[in-house]
DNA sequence: ACCTGTGAATAGTTTCACAGCT
DNA sequence: AGCTGTGAAACTATTCACAGGT
């Protein structure tokens, strides 16, 4: 751990990193600051002071080359290669997700589901391979499996995170309203609708008293 | 606007307002920040300075009665009454969103869906009204309705979220990974698996470094 | 003994302003 | 004229430590 990164820099950053993408696919070739400001609505300095964390991307007087920034930015948070994940929970989330488009070309794969029912693991179709939820810690460690979503019910969520990091998982993105409970090193995304709406809802009386 | 909260402070505010209704329904009566701080994964001194910023809601030496907290944070962040919230795209994310059973006890209600493929609308099986998608701001101000949920195609997004800002929504939970534009006032939370995914990757990448 | 509430200290993040390059 | 990279300043948030109450 040398310079280790601000997690609000790392939270941009993974932004650009799929901005710059859809910008290289438009067959834009360089871009500025103050551009990708006016994009992302992030503040310019903000966007340059972020990058510069890194090192140095850019050409002074030209801007960014996009495809160079975006290798840049990958290459540093470790985006480049191709990551595993697997999800556990198979009801009507959970199917959504797996049958999510934007999946494909995320970089990331779920190569595995996990239901406690087994009758659903009989019924959905699907390509991917489907496992009993007895079987995680097991099939995780099996096929290297680095990150996890979990779209179970709440009293589920706890336990089958337990199992998840028993099999090596470090990563777990969370869409139950359940505090996942986890040891340092690993990290949780906290994907919770309700939550949500209670945020923003309470940010909107804030600017409005 | 006299002493604006944190956001950070707001968040947590937030967790701590579902998970007091948690509480509240195992029969728990007064708690400590001490064990709400084991609960919750937050710092005891934070939740306590939290909880501060709205005035004083406990007890010294007692803890805080649960039911009186909730309902002190709800009142002071405006979460008492109910809200309404319309869902844009009735997709399998939209589909999936509909029936999730959370919602229910939630605070908020889904009062209008809406999508631009008319045979969606006749099909989907729900008791809540459905119009097309071009009369979103002309219903949303009809109906009074303060929270939209975009569950549409990427490429859309911006289009419907103007479309619903149009009609007075101020806040959206945006699960796209399109960056919505928007007004100091309004609120956005995005709800984008991929990019959570990529930063939880990029947080573990960060630990083991 | 255990608790809250809080001013003060610390740590972390964002913003500014400009040197230096194209 | 327009751009990046960056040290320094300004701002924001977290953590500490303890006074004072039960």
């Amino acid at each position: 751990m040398k310079n280790a990164l601000p997690d609000p820099t790392i939270e941009r950053l993974c932004s650009l990193f799929h901005l710059l993408e859809t910008l290289a696919e438009q067959g834009l070739v360089t871009i500025s600051s103050t551009r990708l400001a006016a994009i992302s609505g992030m503040p310019a300095h903000t966007i340059r002071k972020d990058i510069s964390c890194l090192g140095e991307a850019g050409r002074v007087g030209a801007g960014y080359d996009i495809q160079r920034l975006r290798a840049f930015i990958g290459n540093n948070l470790g985006l480049l290669q191709p990551r595993k994940a697997c999800l556990a929970g198979l009801g009507r989330i959970g199917a959504a997700i797996l049958a999510y488009e934007q999946m494909a070309t995320s970089g990331f794969e779920i190569v595995a589901g996990f239901d406690s029912n087994i009758n659903r693991l009989e019924t959905l179709r699907t390509t991917i391979d489907l496992y009993p939820a007895y079987e995680i810690a097991d099939r995780v460690r099996q096929k290297q499996i680095e990150l996890g979503i979990l779209a179970v019910p709440a009293e589920a969520a706890q336990e089958v995170a337990q199992r998840m990091f028993a099999g090596g998982i470090r990563g777990i993105i969370n869409f139950t309203p359940a505090i996942i409970s986890h040891a340092p090193g690993q990290a949780v995304s906290n994907m919770d609708l309700v939550r949500e709406l209670t945020i923003v809802s309470a940010k909107i009386k804030k600017y409005s008293s």
